[in-house]
DNA sequence: TTGTAAGCGTTATCAG
DNA sequence: CTGATAACGCTTACAA
């Protein structure tokens, strides 16, 4: 900036003003110092700007599960899109259900001054979050503070798909989830045993599999559901991961059994895979939406926001 | 980071030096330090460190076509990946297949100064990237500049295909594609042409759609090719966008036709889709491995890396 | 072992 | 309308 000043003949704050398009500027010296600008391809350095009044460079952080999980891709789709509507960037990281890993993301983010921070939280305790800085927690509530949070129905949904299975005449449901430590996995178990409990239907543990944390698990868990004695006429299955592995398992399996699923997914249709749909897109445009209304000066108590469920019938689920 | 000198009784520089573990500290001093650092809080400001010393601060930037796309956030996800195992955050934009807005987040990204851009092009011109800056270019070669790129080897994964077809006997063969000015797609129908003069089988222009964006598109073309007075026997599908579409356009056509398309995707197995393979995550891990090459000296003449493809024959090839 | 001074690239203040 | 100077939070070079 200086070599562009000294080429302009001018001093380093009115090329400051020139290239914030501040008033007060006679044209023919702007004209100058952009020539001097190009001249020298002259680029301003947005660190060393944010540096100087405080404001960090107009970013905002996302630690997610893992990018690949067209969830949580969808997710940081809507985060990134709001973000770019404010001019802002976003930095994302994968902490895969890793809480060490989890820490250090935030912690390196939060040492580069993101103005907020969207987290999918795995950890067991996050107080280690200063209240101060700006985080919002998505898809699951955080551990020991508050804040700002944006969680879908996870209990309503899972009823609503169990329910929907028993009005089609099933009673021995099995229930097919990831690890039972998860915010999202005990709600869905939850709204799983009360639509069981709301038809007088009595629970069989034999039936509740979990821990089934990507597709070959949750696979083979669904193969040895089917090859009990006694095996269920109809499944839960409480996200994508999950849906998936019991699609595969149900191709190979001797008899047919009902199927409705926590997450839609892409084909869904094709297969005739019934689910209940929740918006990640939305999980993550709300979340940046409460990011921002922050940043503008909201300091209300933190708020917490649900997004709703939408059972989708396409034929698995009814029969 | 004055309080805290001032608070422990020592200088700035003396905390500096506990802060980055610099040799040269009596224990009792840095435990003085290290005490105020956790009363007050503080925290080092990533920003202001590396302002100073020139090397931005560990960050790779990602100019990509599309976050919710499977094959480009496995993309994401390998440079991720890879960038965090040398401490490196990394910065993703989608840029939408918009020229214009290609050149705001790399110019963004550029002022942020990451210290290397990985970029899948959609403009047609990429002069604008200073030849300084370390540039990769991801599964579209760059325009006017010259660069490290990271290929597909589409015109060979689309022959594969199309001869898999031919070798099955058909001799009417589709090709759904999307925009015929993307280069993926220039290659894979030059791909899909030379197998079939390789055949001996003369190109029927009507069996060649190009333009479908999305999987609507897709599913309509298909709709409209199987509708034809002399409907083709098989298709070329030449990304999972227009595959997933012809599946939907599949289910609900009159007779059969067989189908090899151009990406794996999920759950293809379950369909019995087959495909040719290309390895995403390998685009990725190779393309911020060469910028990380750069970042640390390498300073050869630009190098270009095919990634090979795979056919995966699964059923809806062979009929 | 510890401290002082200067500087990274920008913007804010206030004077000219 | 324009410019000198300090400051942002940190690190490097050099002393003490």
């Amino acid at each position: 900036m200086r070599d562009v000043a000294e080429r302009a003949g001018v001093s380093l704050k009115t090329v400051s003003r020139v290239i914030n398009a501040e008033a007060g500027v006679t044209p023919a010296t702007a004209e100058r110092v952009t020539e001097a600008i190009a001249e020298l391809g002259f680029e301003r350095n947005d660190l060393a700007a944010s540096l100087r009044h405080g404001r960090s460079s107009h970013t905002l952080g996302l630690v997610i599960e893992d990018v690949a999980n067209p969830f949580y891709s969808a997710v940081a789709q809507a985060v990134e899109a709001v973000a770019r509507d404010r001019g802002f960037l976003l930095i994302t990281a994968s902490a895969r259900e890793d809480a060490v890993r989890e820490r250090e993301l935030v912690a390196a983010l939060l040492r580069r001054r993101v103005d907020a921070l969207l987290i999918v939280p795995a950890g067991p305790d996050h107080r280690y979050i200063a209240s101060s800085s700006r985080a919002v927690f998505l898809d699951r509530p955080p551990h020991g503070i508050e804040a700002d949070t944006v969680l879908l129905d996870d209990l309503g949904g899972a009823r609503d798909a169990v329910e929907h299975l028993i009005a089609h005449g099933h009673t021995r449901i099995a229930c097919v989830a990831d690890d039972a430590g998860l915010y999202t996995m005990r709600e869905r178990i939850s709204g799983y045993r009360e639509a069981l409990k709301k038809a007088g239907i009595d629970e069989d543990p034999s039936l509740v599999v979990t821990g089934n944390r990507d597709v070959a698990a949750a696979q083979a868990a669904v193969t040895r559901l089917l090859s009990l004695p006694r095996p269920p006429t109809a499944l839960f299955t409480a996200n994508n991961r999950n849906t998936i592995g019991a699609l595969h398992a149900l191709r190979d399996a001797p008899g047919p059994a009902a199927l409705a699923g926590f997450d839609d997914f892409e084909l869904a249709d094709l297969l005739g895979t019934t689910v209940v749909r929740a918006d990640p897109w939305k999980l993550g445009e709300q979340g940046a939406g409460l990011a921002f209304a922050r940043l503008d000066g909201d300091d209300g108590p933190p708020r917490t926001v649900t997004i709703p469920t939408e059972l989708v019938p396409r034929g698995s689920g009814e029969r």
